[in-house]
DNA sequence: GGACATCTAAGGCGGCTTGTCTTACTTTCT
DNA sequence: AGAAAGTAAGACAAGCCGCCTTAGATGTCC
């Protein structure tokens, strides 16, 4: 049974999602973030889990003067979709429609996300009409 | 930023798939169906993972004559739940719907998958109603 | 031009997980 | 008694992951 690593570990989504939030970042802005009265060495360890994201195609850098400026490739939207996928390849043969109905029957939405779920499904359906 | 370990790792969850087929199973069976022409080695591993299981309690022994006898304590939608939850806890901040509108708009489900929800939904609102 | 601060770059490190295996003991059957 | 098969406990290597050290480059201020 292969051993497989996680495609986006904790630390790393941390500094993804800032990027998401606020656009290209540096290193500098993102320690201060994510370590407030951080030394050199959380200084490091930010730039070396970015250095993991773009091996990983998540991120991309660009040298802006001297420093590197550093930009999310990747969405929260696609991220959820890999999960989703992953979640669905390991526990459904792939098929995502048990995930569907397993999420309306016990997430327990509210009223409001009832209706939005069946604005989806109505415009869906007319979607197949066409 | 904690680095917390997986629930059920691949190798577990194969051992749990064969219980959720299968019900209550011995270690030899499950060792035959894993590792077919396996040693006593294979033997201990899969005895390895089953003490795990039963550790996180997923998995519950019990004594049949000397053998011990192993089954499932999740079922496959407790596990469906958890990774769904999961998700929307590290992505979402926990909310479900946001999950729910991207299975929908991005799985491309089939006509009768659509039907399907259709369904699920119409029988969520009478149960608001009531 | 020298001191200092701040950045880049490369790589090492310890703790832990994970799948695997070894060893030793017990029980059953012939 | 000896073989076969089970149980129990724990060791082990490989690799991940978050974190850190070191060294060098570049810019700034007096």
């Amino acid at each position: 049974m292969p051993w497989v690593p996680q495609d986006i570990t904790s630390a790393e989504l941390e500094i993804l999602k800032r990027l998401w939030e606020q656009g290209p970042t540096t290193i500098r802005e993102l320690t201060d973030q994510l370590y407030p009265d951080g030394t050199h060495a959380q200084y490091a360890t930010v730039q070396s889990l970015l250095g993991r994201l773009e091996d990983k195609g998540h991120v991309k850098r660009k040298k802006e003067g001297r420093v590197n400026v550093f930009h999310a490739r990747v969405t929260r939207s696609d991220v959820i979709a890999k999960r989703l996928r992953d979640t669905a390849e390991s526990l459904c043969d792939g098929a995502m429609a048990p995930l569907l109905s397993h999420l309306v029957e016990r997430a327990d939405l509210g009223e409001r996300e009832i209706q939005a779920l069946r604005a989806l499904v109505d415009r869906l359906d007319q979607e197949k009409e066409r």
